[in-house]
DNA sequence: TTATAATGGGGTACCGGTACCATGTCAATC
DNA sequence: GATTGACATGGTACCGGTACCCCATTATAA
């Protein structure tokens, strides 16, 4: 006997002394005598062969494969959202293909276009921005796409409610008597977060329109990029509030001001988006809004396998959140 | 003309006017006049056809499909580990596969099987313990496997020298003068960490041999199990040092520690492993091994294409690390 | 001028499965 | 005794590509 090679269906047929439909019919179930079952179990089990799935596809025209093109894989959302996607979809038969676009919008495109040559069968698109390529894309691939975290117009998305929970954080601020803040967010390119969280925030502060108190920075989604930015920042001068875009800016935030030698929450407050363990492990814990990643991640899958079905599906979704009180917010 | 729906090569071939190995010809290299390589082009582009990767595979036997099996997609080091991997992966062409496994060793089996039935044309187990299952499965499958972070006797692994970095954690520990230490470690089922890395921490330190001074632990890789443990122990007694396997366990420490109204590194030094980024961006700083993920991942993908095509590789490679001071261990 | 490439393109047997049809038992029903 | 249908199996045309072989032209070399 030759060493471990591959097998095809033929040979097991050949094998066991049958034909190749009835070690298919084996597989897939159908009449088998019991005999033959057993016959055929021992070829299989001796050679270790398990059928081809890429041969099987062929035919049935199903891949049972969902792309999922995420932007990083090292952040704690995607990580939430992507073992969501993936333990409901392993549930439902089907294998979870990840593509990292180190936050690149052209290989967001170049992962759609491969996932689309290997026929899957789905993608969840956990994109920035969704620009008209991806709208052209999704209208010439005949593969259902779906849109997490950012709204897909024309397509299906399941999304935050970045205004409202950016308008949440407004008021709590406002309440809590702060004047003088000061507003970290990222580029304007990313809708959900850049725009609408942003506004949400100026808007429950209910600044009178124009006459903005609020001081407003930009930064990149590193831990470098916003502790530069922000140690310029409170060098020239401290707020009372400093509200950050996400908990990895609030997380260096704190480290800044720490290191400037003042404290949290008595001579700056903080507030962050995203509700990180490691805001809670901090001290203080900074209070922080909790987006329902996992819940997304499930919704996400889900409404991709519908889609599939070709069963109707509403074409936007909207994930709760709720905002945490740590410790980083003091009332003035 | 219908809406998008699926072109086949001969569909193209058909409304072009010319047979499908011309067609196959075009997409592959080989002798088409200029003039007919744009008629193909022009209809291509029209319907937006791609050639079925699948199908393709079928005669030429290769997926062009990495699978990647992950304990956890959640964690600092798998992130840096898949980053690179899947980025010097895409770079070969190939499409990375990631499996998800939430630390639950059956899973691990059940992926590997699964990426067999693909035929997946290589398997990355970050795993974190080799079962004999693990070496069956290995030897049956026709598909190589790598593994990364354990090593896997009688396979092909790439690890980190979790004794070494031990040791190196013990012997600093000893030099700044802590006797009465706590070690923070996870089950011994995980060989590199469990195992290793503890033996690695308890020879650095010196200690005669059975007398140990060393207070040892247990804890699951969560933050809230960690605590948990952290937080009965302090409150029996308050060492001078914790030394915590992972950066994660450290980060517990660090809060329950500074909960207790102890000072970090005043009252109770803290030492970790993984060099985290969060690690450098508490307060104080914890000093903790760096190991290097990122080159791990991508010596791990290297090796395992240069194993698909049949080349020799060294069958256990060992990424180097670096203990970086913070400012969470006080000289005593 | 003729042999010989190089170029351009058609035809078809695979790849490893599935689907469907055909054939043959054997026992229950008419 | 003839009909029927569940059971069991064989045979074969696909699925959507690639590979290889064959046949024309045209260009280049001998």
């Amino acid at each position: 006997m030759m060493l471990a090679m591959k097998y095809t269906m033929a040979d097991i047929a050949k094998e066991t002394g049958v034909a190749k439909s009835t070690v298919s019919r084996y597989f897939n179930g159908g009449y088998v005598k019991d005999e033959t079952r057993k016959r055929i179990k021992e070829v299989v089990d001796r050679v270790g062969y398990e059928p081809s799935e890429a041969a099987r596809n062929l035919k049935s025209k199903r891949t049972k494969l969902i792309g999922v093109v995420a932007p990083t894989l090292k952040s704690t959302v995607t990580g939430r959202q992507m073992t969501e996607i993936d333990n409901f979809l392993k549930k439902k038969g089907y294998s979870t293909l990840i593509l990292n676009t180190d936050h690149d919008p052209s290989r967001e495109i170049e992962a759609i276009e491969h996932l689309s040559s290997l026929r899957a069968d789905g993608i969840i698109l956990i994109a920035t921005n969704i620009s008209e390529a991806h709208q052209r894309l999704q209208k010439i691939s005949r593969i259902p796409i779906l849109a997490l975290g950012q709204q897909f117009r024309g397509g299906t998305s399941v999304i935050y409610d970045d205004y409202e929970a950016g308008f949440e954080v407004g008021e709590y601020a406002k309440e809590m008597g702060h004047e003088d803040i000061l507003y970290i967010g990222v580029s304007e390119y990313d809708e959900a977060v850049g725009i609408k969280r942003k506004k949400g925030v100026l808007d429950g502060l209910g600044l009178p329109k124009g006459a903005t108190k609020v001081n407003m920075l930009e930064t990149a989604f590193s831990y470098e990029d916003a502790r530069k930015v922000i140690r310029s920042s409170l060098k020239k001068h401290v707020p009372t509030l400093i509200i950050c875009a996400t908990d990895q800016m609030a997380l260096a935030a704190l480290k800044e001001a720490t290191d400037m030698g003042l404290s949290v929450p008595d001579d700056v407050s903080i507030i962050g988006f995203g509700g990180y363990e490691m805001s809670e492990l901090v001290n203080p814990s900074i209070t922080s809004v909790r987006f329902e990643n996992e819940k997304a991640g499930e919704v996400a899958a889900a409404t991709l396998l519908s889609m599939i079905e070709e069963e109707p599906v509403a074409s936007l979704q909207v994930i709760g959140h709720s905002l945490r009180e740590g410790g980083s917010v003091k009332r003035i």
